[in-house]
DNA sequence: CTGCACTATGAATCGCTAA
DNA sequence: GTTAGCGATTCATAGTGCA
């Protein structure tokens, strides 16, 4: 199942049934940038403005369901906006459990350089949930135990790979990966190394497709219901769709959900 | 310099002139629920315990210097505690600049596994200031660039490099790529990494050695004055004296104090 | 199919100038 | 005074094309 609505989350929220929601994944438009595209609230009004849509989500998600929330505050004057923390005190103020901060680290950040500070490089990705106890599916985002070489070993089987492993060194380099081949799996830990997606030229934020795979596989099982009421560029939905899991996206831009719609349409 | 001061550092503070430190680099002792730990702070009184600390800090702290706040918060009950994002608005409240947050990525080896969250491998590394303008020397933590960067940027002939461009996006970004050309340092990112590698030769230190290294080399000069008000193990201050700054050290342990003040005994 | 070179671009920020 | 616009600064990664 794929539900598209067209409008103000705020609103369209109101048309899902309380307790029907297993994830939601979202990243709402910051405080005060991309004025011209999408959004545009003021630092200093954004608690204010996203309360009631915190509400909402609090009622359409299930008691074992998660919230993941990913943001980031911009610089403003030299400073760091406090509004991030707030909106999470405030949620806590709210009956949300505040369970654990993930951060995504950005691989391949902007480039550029001030006298002040060095290039911003991580966003925020908070979980909160609406009970202690929820769903959590560990086994299904395990990752190799050896991470740093796992690039080196796709190409570990390539005749001259091994070959110049062979020939360039008595380091054990080859014996050392062979034998992180058979080593089992091992858990993440709360901070996920991803780049930003370069792939998507329509929307000006769009997630990279493994954040949102890691959180769907993390919390929700085949036939669950992922929500997105932020759904931007669709990415969040398509992939929930693609893993099999039931979803619903929310748009107020016209043009995105015209090209979330024309991409399911498109799928039939 | 070296000067080791025993006692609470609410106290010890005191004792030193106002507009006299370069950089205050410290990890205060989390919050805990348990009473007899070192420095236990319970959570809720946090704030209000760091407060009389904080506004001595903010005293002694030259107009271009920089505080350096490692913390993170713990779980109770299975929730994030609040107190870190509360002291950090606090702290705001009471005149610092919240100029930015790094990242302190710790790649650890620790294993572990609990049924509702993943291990945690990063902390906070909050930067306060008492001004919008304050010393940073950023060439002296440059690292060394990608390979793929490096190889681009010795013979640049992409049109986009060497032309401006504008972004897709609304962000303004134009590139001019030609002032890097025969470059093979690039600027750091807000995402610190320690290694337990000493492989790389740009982060000889250990581990816990890097995260003060990185500061001191960023935030001081030669003869510049390095305090940390919760000495604790003296890590700061032992490196800052290996850079040739002065440092002043605060510890209210004994058994700790003794030990950093054997440490400069035996180097003289 | 592989290896290598080249291309495109991503939730940026500061400081100055003009209005 | 305040704000809005614009130039300057500078990486890492994924995708494409071609030998």
């Amino acid at each position: 199942m794929v539900k598209l609505l067209f409008g103000d989350c705020k609103d369209k929220l109101k048309e899902i049934d309380s307790n029907s929601i297993d994830l939601i994944l979202t990243s709402p438009p910051y405080a005060n940038q991309r004025k011209n595209t999408y959004g545009g609230v003021y630092p200093d009004r954004y608690v204010e403005w996203f309360k009631p849509i915190s509400d909402e989500l609090y009622r359409v998600l299930k008691h074992t369901g998660t919230f993941i929330l990913n943001i980031k505050e911009n610089v403003i004057e030299g400073q760091r906006s406090l509004y991030v923390m707030k909106l999470v005190i405030s949620m806590v103020d709210n009956n949300w459990i505040f369970t654990e901060e993930f951060i995504w680290h950005k691989k391949n950040s902007f480039c550029g350089k001030w006298p002040n500070r060095f290039r911003d490089s991580w966003e925020h990705l908070y979980q909160f949930n609406k009970n202690k106890k929820f769903n959590m599916f560990q086994e299904f985002v395990m990752q190799d135990a050896c991470e740093s070489t796992k690039n080196r070993l796709k190409n570990i089987n390539n005749k001259n790979d091994v070959k110049n492993l062979e020939s360039n060194s008595n380091s054990g380099l080859k014996r050392n990966m062979f034998s992180c081949v058979n080593r089992d799996k091992v858990y993440p830990t709360n901070v996920i190394h991803c780049s930003t997606s370069t792939k998507n030229k329509n929307h000006p934020a769009s997630f990279p497709e493994y954040i949102p795979e890691f959180f769907i596989k993390l919390f929700t099982e085949k036939n669950n219901v992922v929500l997105d009421p932020f759904a931007g560029s669709g990415t969040t939905i398509k992939i929930a769709n693609k893993l099999n899991r039931n979803c619903i996206g929310i748009e107020l831009n016209q043009e995105y959900y015209k090209m979330i719609d024309d991409y399911f349409k498109m799928r039939i």
